[in-house]
DNA sequence: TCATTTATGTATTGATCAATACAAAAATAA
DNA sequence: TTATTTTTGTATTGATCAATACATAAATGA
């Protein structure tokens, strides 16, 4: 199947990449399709017969960027061997990949739309639903730990679920406020000191 | 001195506080002046003319924000016995007022302006700077009851202000991710269940 | 009364934005 | 070659935005 037409004349994933970056930097508003092409290094036309529309191109921006920055923080859940330790590591790879950059950006889903009744209710609510599913993803490994004997009968998995997911979107702010790796790790630690207290039966 | 010209025909405390709600609930950039001024009940030439621009009528906003909503989180810290009390009570205090308006709209100085190189970059610098004012009050509160005796000598006051601060500013999230009031003074019990760990001697 | 001062309502300005019209360019298919 | 298909660059569109021009209204001071 060969391509008819005029093949594209840019690299689309690396388009996106960059578009990404942008997004991430300045939220959905505020990155203007100027600097989107400009960044990209295609004229708008192009942008939008890869893409559609600016939402459309941060919908995809937004999924690259969960496959990307993401993956490495939730991916490990699963497969770490406690609940502690899976906590733990979202915690501190957290730490780390809201200061991957320099100046310091936070969370893309966190920050770029954080009006739910704002110019584009739409992206607001696709980013609360995603927020809202890493923070049901924890609840639900917690109720595996439950059930595996880990953590006691009565542990109040959503109440914790509920906390850790608040610290990580907190870092979010923290590390747009110039919050150093080793702060932000450092609060990954304190929050972690909750850990048998949350954990002890009642 | 009686005011000489055409009385002003609004009162402009109240319309002040009509345009932090608009502020509150949309951010800086997605409130219009067409909100404002409807919300306001004036016309623009009115509103320029009592408050000189969208700017500065955010930054007066943002000060009658700190005033009305933020004055009963923080006030009492220094008043009260403990730096316990009073960072369990910041944190009680704030999942009321998060929730105090339906739906729950978080913390205006966390969200209304979160990208740093946004569209007005100016305030997204005043509204940084006031809440490392508000870690910086919690690790000063924390250092007074290093000095009263309330907690050990090399209690690591940096890193237990910022991890509350943390906390403080997820919770801004989750309420306007639709959080209830209870959850989120779950969250507040949660992260004082961390406390004794946090400034048990080493 | 009349000049002065300030506020108000209507209408408009220039800038910026997302999105597109259009024709030329670059590929394949016949 | 020629017709067809898709991409590209230039230029533009209509909408929306913050801010203002201007004439009128409503007060005080002389």
């Amino acid at each position: 199947m060969a391509a008819r037409g005029r093949p594209r004349g840019f690299d689309r994933e690396t388009a996106l990449a960059r578009a990404m970056e942008v997004f991430w930097e300045r939220g959905f508003d505020n990155a203007s399709l100027g600097e989107l092409t400009h960044a990209m290094g295609i004229n708008s036309p192009s942008l939008y017969a890869a893409f559609g529309s600016k939402e459309a191109l941060f919908q995809e921006a937004m999924a690259f960027y969960v496959k990307t920055a993401g993956s490495g923080i939730w991916e490990p859940v699963d497969s770490l061997a406690t609940a502690r330790d899976a906590i733990a590591h979202v915690l501190d790879a957290t730490a780390r990949a809201f200061t991957c950059r320099d100046p310091s950006r936070g969370c893309m889903i966190v920050l770029a739309s954080p009006q739910p009744r704002g110019s584009n209710p739409s992206i607001s609510r696709e980013l609360e639903r995603h927020r809202r599913g890493n923070r049901d993803y924890l609840e639900t490994r917690l109720r595996r730990a439950v059930d595996e004997g880990e953590l006691p009968e009565g542990t109040n998995c959503h109440a914790i679920a509920t906390f850790y997911a608040t610290v990580q979107h907190g870092m979010s702010i923290q590390a747009r406020d110039g919050a150093s790796r080793e702060e932000l790790l450092g609060v990954a630690d304190c929050a972690m000191s909750a850990w048998d207290s949350l954990t002890r039966p009642d």
